[in-house]
DNA sequence: GAAGAGTTTGACCAATTGGTCAGGATCACG
DNA sequence: CGTGATCCTGACCAATTGGTCAAACTCTTC
C-alpha cells in the first residue's frame, strides 16, 4: 500500500480526513485504535454532560491521551462532537428506516418499538447524547433535524395513513404516533436516573416489564376496530 | 412591621434565609423584585443549557442585575439551582397529586394526561428544567427522586393497580403506565425543537393534535375489555 | 436629616478550559 | 540503518468563569 504524504498535515490532519473521507482502509493502525478510542470516550463524556458539560481534558482522559496529543487527532472540541454525531446517526435512524410496508402492520409497528426498546437498552448513551442534544435546542444537529430526520419521518408517516387508510390500522396521526414511540421508548435511556430511582430494579429486569406494557398499549391502540 | 436584623447578614444573607423561610411576607419590595428576576432568569438560562452550561454572567444578564449583585441575594450558582429546583418541585408534581379515586378511572387518567400535555405547552421551560438534570444523572436532585418522588408515584400505583385488579380499568402495569405518560406529555416540552424541525407547525397547533392522538391512545388502551 | 440597614458596583482573583507550539520520540519503509 | 512521515508531550497562553471584597450608594425609619 502506497504510503500518502497528507498535505498541510501541521494543524488540522485527520479530522478533516475522518470528516471527508471516514474511508476505514486509509488510515493507520495507530489512527484507527486512538480515533476509536476518542469517539467512546467522548461518547462517554458528551452523553452524560452535555457538549458544554464535557471538557477536554475529561476525554482525553477517558481515552487514555493527552489533551494535546487528542486534538492532534481532531482539530477541536466541536470536530469530535460532529464526528460523533455523523458517525452515529445512521445506527439512530436505522430502525425507523426497517419500518416496512411489507408484514402486517400492528406487527410492523410494535416491532418497532421493540426495536428502540432494544436501543434503549443496549445503547443508552447515544440515545442521551441526542437527547442532550434536542433538550438545549438542537444547535449542532439542527441541519440533521431539519434535512434528512424530517424527510425520513415524512416517508414513514405517508406508510401509517396508508395503512390507516386501508383500514389494516387504527386512524391515528401518524406523526405523534412516531412522537410517542421515541418518547416511550428512549424515555429508558435518557431518563434512566430516573426510572431507577423510582423502581430500584434489579439488573435490566424492568426493560421486559416496560416491554410487555408498550406492546399492550401499541397493539390495543392501532388494532382498527 | 418590625424590621428585623439578620445576623451575619455579610457573606451569605438571603440565600439562606430564602432558602429556610421562604416567607413572602418577611421580604423588602426590592428583594422581592430581585429574587423573583433572578428566578426567572436562571429558569430561562438553566432549562437552555443545563446546570454546567449556565453561567453567572448569562443569569446576571437575564436579570438585569450585575454579577456581584446576583451573588449578594444567592451565594452561589447551585443556590441559585437548589432555590429554583425547590420551588417549582409541588408546581411539577402537582397533576399526579390530583389523580384521585373518586371518578371513572379511564376519564381520571385521561384527564391526567391532558393536564401534563398543557404543562408541557405552558411551562416548557420548567420541564426542560427537569430533562436537563435527570437526563445527566440527576445530580442534584437524586433525593427528591428517591424520596417525595417515589413515595407519590408508589401511592399513585397502587390507586391504579386497585382500578385494575375492580376490572375498572385494563391490567397494565401502573409504573410503566406513569412512565409512558409523562414520556409522550413531557416530549413536546424537552424535544420542542426535534417537533418543531419535523412539524414546522403554525403556532401551538400540533399541541390539539398531540391531545387527540394521546386521548386515543391511553382511552383505547385502558378501557376494559 | 442622621444613622444604620440594605443594596450595588468596579476591581480583582484563582481555577478551569479550549487551544497552540516547538521539539522530541517512534514508526514504516527503502 | 537512515530518513521522512507520523505520533506524542511539556510548557505555555488567552479567555472564561465562579466567586470575593472594600467601598459607595440608597432607602427606611426615628
Amino acid at each position: 500500500m502506497e504510503r500518502r504524504a497528507v498535505k498541510d498535515f501541521g494543524s488540522l490532519p485527520i479530522t478533516e480526513f475522518s470528516m471527508v473521507m471516514p474511508d476505514t482502509a486509509a488510515r493507520t493502525r495507530i489512527q484507527e485504535k486512538n480515533i476509536s478510542a476518542i469517539l467512546d470516550a467522548a461518547l462517554d463524556v458528551f452523553s452524560g454532560a452535555g457538549f458544554r458539560g464535557a471538557t477536554l481534558d475529561q476525554i482525553a482522559r477517558a481515552a487514555s491521551l493527552s489533551k494535546p496529543n487528542l486534538l492532534y487527532y481532531f482539530k477541536s472540541k466541536e470536530a469530535i462532537h460532529r464526528a460523533l454525531l455523523s458517525e452515529l446517526l445512521d445506527t439512530w435512524l436505522a430502525p425507523l428506516r426497517t419500518l416496512d410496508s411489507g408484514g402486517e402492520p400492528v406487527d410492523e409497528i410494535v416491532r418497532y418499538v421493540m426495536r428502540k426498546l432494544d436501543m434503549a437498552r443496549e445503547l443508552p448513551r447515544e440515545s442521551r447524547l441526542f437527547a442532550n442534544e434536542i433538550v438545549q435546542g438542537a444547535p449542532h444537529i439542527f441541519d440533521i433535524i431539519e434535512g434528512p430526520l424530517t424527510t425520513l419521518v415524512d416517508e414513514k408517516a405517508a406508510l401509517i395513513r396508508k395503512w390507516a387508510a386501508e383500514d389494516r390500522i387504527a386512524a391515528v396521526d401518524p406523526y405523534h404516533l412516531i412522537f410517542s414511540i421515541w418518547a416511550t421508548t428512549q424515555h429508558y435511556a435518557d431518563f434512566d436516573a430516573q426510572v431507577r430511582g423510582i423502581l430500584r430494579p434489579e439488573r435490566d429486569q424492568h426493560f421486559d416489564d416496560a416491554a410487555r406494557f408498550l406492546t399492550h398499549l401499541y397493539r390495543t391502540a392501532l388494532t382498527p376496530d
